[in-house]
DNA sequence: GAGTGGCGTCAAGATCTCGTCATGGCCCGT
DNA sequence: ACGGGCCATGACGAGATCTTGACGCCACTC
């Protein structure tokens, strides 16, 4: 789930946000001031910070630069100010954008949005992408597949039935859905081409093809993967 | 240095922001339409891309999509619409920022270098820029290549090709992916393309060019660079 | 026990894709 | 104007992949 943490020295406004943010399936996590920031950040590690610049106990790029010594989170500013110096300043001070209080609830959460998809999308995608059995590793971003150590040859049908099943772990996959998804919406009732598939995918993965452990098939409704 | 693409239908506007854009240091390209924008953006590869909302012949959320469809450049939306689902439409489309017009050059500029800043730290820059093979070095921040020793030559688009693999090491990359990242979102199916500079990389790189052991071609899915 | 439907296996031809080479156009510096 | 480097494009054989049909097996039904 995103973490947001929300810091203003209204509570007026902490509480809108909190409700807002709540409602649409963020954490939050909220501070009053400065000091109170920094040590929230460090301790929930939030991935993304909505921080208002008119802060009791310190200046607002203070703020900025204290997180901006050991994070990159993106760092979205509220502020009543509209002067542009004010907002040149936080932007330079290491802020990703600068929202002006009255602020519409619509507007912030889009920015919000877009701060938290940029954010992700620098994160070289995770390790999250690989999956393994006794018999096999099927890493779904390097669009490889390793049986002892060495790298199977998948062709691209192949790897398509073997991705689709993979993503679905677990869980039973329709014959239609693997063909239309795979071979397209009109291929919708080739139920051959399905079983030619599997057996190819078997005869490459499992230890003994005749006896799938991890490719098993649901006489007339599909096929299932597991691990 | 860094490249801003100005896209906007107002003359005038153009006029100014590239008198304050080069003065600054920044290299200026300019568009005056939608689809002048995405040939330019393919074209000079923008750092960043300044956007007008407003543009004659496309909807901006289209622009905004045409170019997300190829490239994560930071992209910011000038528009007069006050409105704020404009806003939210535009940065859920893919914008990474929202000025509306009039706007304060200084506050512009301070968005286009968190901009800039964003985009160039989420790049990891110290990141093994050098890769090693048995057969050959790629030196990804100097652009060269060497092989026993001696550099190898290298055309632009070589170059293009090689480093987008090897910047992908292990992972498949698709035919589609390479041809829009170097060649441009237009060329997405030129895959003869692709079948010539392979061919002329591993002529110049591979021991056996026959028998390539770093430059592989996963049939009907793409290309992979294995060390 | 025969019939039926779904499945697994195999192999061969059709089709798609790849590597290679050759050609002509374009741009740029001389 | 003249080369040289670079890129786009066409042709074709070789190879990889897909499609298709035939056949046997199994479980279940009648």
């Amino acid at each position: 789930m995103t973490k947001v943490l929300v810091v203003d020295d209204e509570p007026q406004i902490v509480r809108t946000l909190r409700i807002n943010l709540t409602a649409r399936g963020y954490e939050v996590a909220t501070a009053g001031d400065g000091r109170d920031a920094l040590r929230v950040a460090a301790a929930v590690r939030p991935d993304v910070v909505v921080l208002d610049l008119g802060l009791p106990d310190m200046d607002g790029s203070t703020v900025i630069e204290g997180l901006r010594g050991w994070t990159a989170v993106p760092i979205i500013v509220l502020s009543a100010r509209t002067d542009s110096g004010d907002k040149v300043a936080a932007l330079d001070a290491g802020a990703d954008d600068y929202v002006t209080k009255p602020f519409g609830m619509d507007e912030l959460l889009a920015r919000l949005r877009a701060a938290v998809r940029r954010a992700s999308a620098s994160v070289p995608t995770g390790e999250a992408a690989v999956v393994e059995t006794d018999a096999f590793t099927v890493d779904l971003a390097a669009k490889k597949v390793l049986r002892d150590g060495a790298e199977v040859h998948l062709t691209p049908t192949e790897w398509g039935v073997l991705e689709l099943l993979v993503r679905n772990k677990g869980k039973l996959v329709g014959q239609k859905q693997l063909l239309q998804e795979v071979w397209g919406p009109a291929y919708a009732s080739e139920t051959h081409y399905l079983r030619v598939y599997l057996a190819q995918l078997r005869r490459k993965l499992e230890p003994q093809p005749s006896r799938p452990r991890h490719l098993l098939t649901e006489a007339g409704m599909g096929y299932r993967f597991e691990a």
